[in-house]
DNA sequence: CCCGATGGTGTAATCGTTTACAATAATGAG
DNA sequence: CTCATTATTGTAAACGATTACACCATCGGG
């Protein structure tokens, strides 16, 4: 709880010299860094941020707004984006807002408050008038992660999820799966509806077009479950095939299986999104689209920076996910 | 970014006045309330938090120190903790020092720097050291939570490690098991530690105190596997039964018994702890022992409100563990 | 009619830094 | 030796809020 004029007394300094000392070091003498240096052990000085952010005008600090921090795959988008957030000196912090408008208003308003220098949102679940009313209140640079909304006008860090799903598709049809459902994210969610244009142009593409039965989850593993039991009965007319939006989900949809006496990939195929973690070790080890979740972090972090600094920027980058082909999927049984 | 000057102008008053309307509304005539609110609308004002901090002298915000975030095991405990901080006007900022002592400094610093009230440090794989000299630098209002130093002098909340432990091990002997294995977290972890000695006191008391192997793993997934194959061969001497430290190495041990071709719960019992949401949907369903995370966050969260605010506190909180027994243990084939 | 209490407001000091500007000393070129 | 330049330091004014203190009405009781 020292004070910098602490610190100058006891090095014999003024308070300028202490704050240059600190900041732009080679203006001041070998002599007098070394004295204030060993003044500010001996006193035990740490600079007061708020003095600090106060005078200088920024925080450098940025916040990171996720829909649900316990959903797994944002973790490693996290890691990304402390990894560049750190180097270039700036605090990350993470705001969780658990779909809760009162919540996320709270952290728009740490722009205005100069609380934050800028924002990285990672849901588009968020009521846009919130977001524009903090924006019109001063300066907001702002990416957007993952998610995105629909006018796509905001600087974005996003995988190709239409051609994603694509992909998906084609490797299941080209298994030979004529029935294959999909169990999409929450039905208002834009990347999902961007996958769900991969699969119907993919499905009419090639002639599978009828009868692709859909249902929306939310994600988690429990809506996995529950849509996955909906999904696979009555069992005599089940999909051969299921395309999840997310891995939990794709984990909930394989023990609706499991519990109804189906095999997994024998009776049913199912293919995930993400590649989390887990995805790897449950059973059957799962067939996943993979993101690169630390370079999505790692980009939008970067772009914030530019924009932040004012610097030219790329605003609109797409990253490419990658289809990871495990033991979830195979060829129907004939029937 | 419109001051508090401008407010006051376009109101027709005072700066102090502004302020009042703000923190005292009852000190200020309707009349001036009303105008103000007006002015703010129109103006869109936010007060800034560096020049309040600086002039409170308090942040209103609390670090939560993890050592992982990628973890599923704190999300629920961050969860706790949010629930009380925001009822209570605090912000919380989740720090990921990644078993990095120098991210770790950082978040030290922001106490003494008036950045933060207090810290919720949710790990004791920190520098100790490190820790010190922050608290020496001024007030350091600190609560720890689930992980403890061995001193146990910092106020702090836990579960009953040492209890959880016994049960665990009581269970796995009741159906029988009489070579049970430990695949512990990391070796200086001081709840690791005490589920040990709850471990080899409990095989004791039932006469099975020589020959239980242990092994250390890092809680999370892949070490798991890893350290289950260890475990697991030679097949003929295996184990019947392997307590884990966490649900994810538990589910890693999963993984190695298929990879060697033996049946859970028949040929080896598993059994996890925390309880994390996939342990449901795994398969086998995971035995595990349950930890109250929501509770654990909510109670070092008042804990330290008690500290920030100099109120007596209960300095050491214990919660209750509760063994939920699912699918992955069983009575052992006779050999 | 006077006095004290009360309610509402304004003035100005303060929090701890940073930094523009000024001042001084030291250096070197001419 | 002089003058311009550079290196080093100090002085003091911000930054934007909060709040102690003072001030002025207004009101009611005596």
């Amino acid at each position: 709880m020292s004070t910098i004029k602490e610190v100058a007394s006891a090095a014999g300094c003024s308070t300028a010299t202490v704050s240059r000392a600190l900041a732009t070091p080679d203006k001041v003498s070998e002599a007098t860094r070394a004295r204030v240096a060993r003044a500010i052990a001996e006193v035990g000085y740490t600079p007061n941020g708020a003095a600090r952010s106060l005078r200088r005008r920024e925080s450098r600090t940025i916040v990171a707004l996720l829909p649900d921090i316990s959903n797994p795959f944002f973790s490693e988008i996290i890691n990304g984006i402390e990894d560049v957030a750190h180097q270039a000196g700036y605090r990350v912090l993470i705001g969780d807002c658990e779909r809760d408008p009162q919540r996320a208003g709270a952290y728009f308003d740490l722009l205005p408050a100069n609380q934050a220098d800028g924002m990285l949102l990672l849901t588009a679940d968020v009521p846009r008038a919130l977001l524009d009313d903090a924006r019109r209140r001063g300066r907001f640079p702002l990416v957007m992660a993952c998610e995105f909304f629909d006018d796509r006008d905001l600087p974005t860090v996003t995988v190709d999820n239409y051609r994603a799903a694509c992909q998906a598709i084609d490797y299941l049809v080209a298994l030979g799966h004529r029935r294959i459902a999909t169990l999409t994210g929450p039905v208002h969610n834009p990347i999902c509806r961007e996958r769900e244009r991969g699969v119907s142009d993919t499905l009419t593409a090639h002639g599978l077009a009828g009868g692709a039965q859909t249902l929306a989850g939310d994600f988690g593993v429990h809506s996995g479950y529950v849509q996955g039991l909906a999904l696979l009965t009555p069992l005599h007319s089940r999909p051969t095939a299921i395309f999840c939006h997310s891995d939990e989900m794709a984990i909930g949809v394989i023990k609706a299986a499991r519990q109804l006496g189906l095999e997994v990939p024998r009776d049913v195929s199912i293919i995930g999104f993400d590649n989390i973690r887990l995805s790897e070790y449950c059973d059957p080890e799962l067939t996943t689209i993979s993101q690169p979740r630390a370079q999505i972090g790692q980009a939008a972090m970067r772009l914030l920076l530019g924009l932040i600094h004012d610097e030219p920027v790329e605003r609109q980058q797409v990253l490419e996910t990658r289809l990871i082909v495990r033991q979830s999927t195979g060829q129907p049984e004939p029937r």
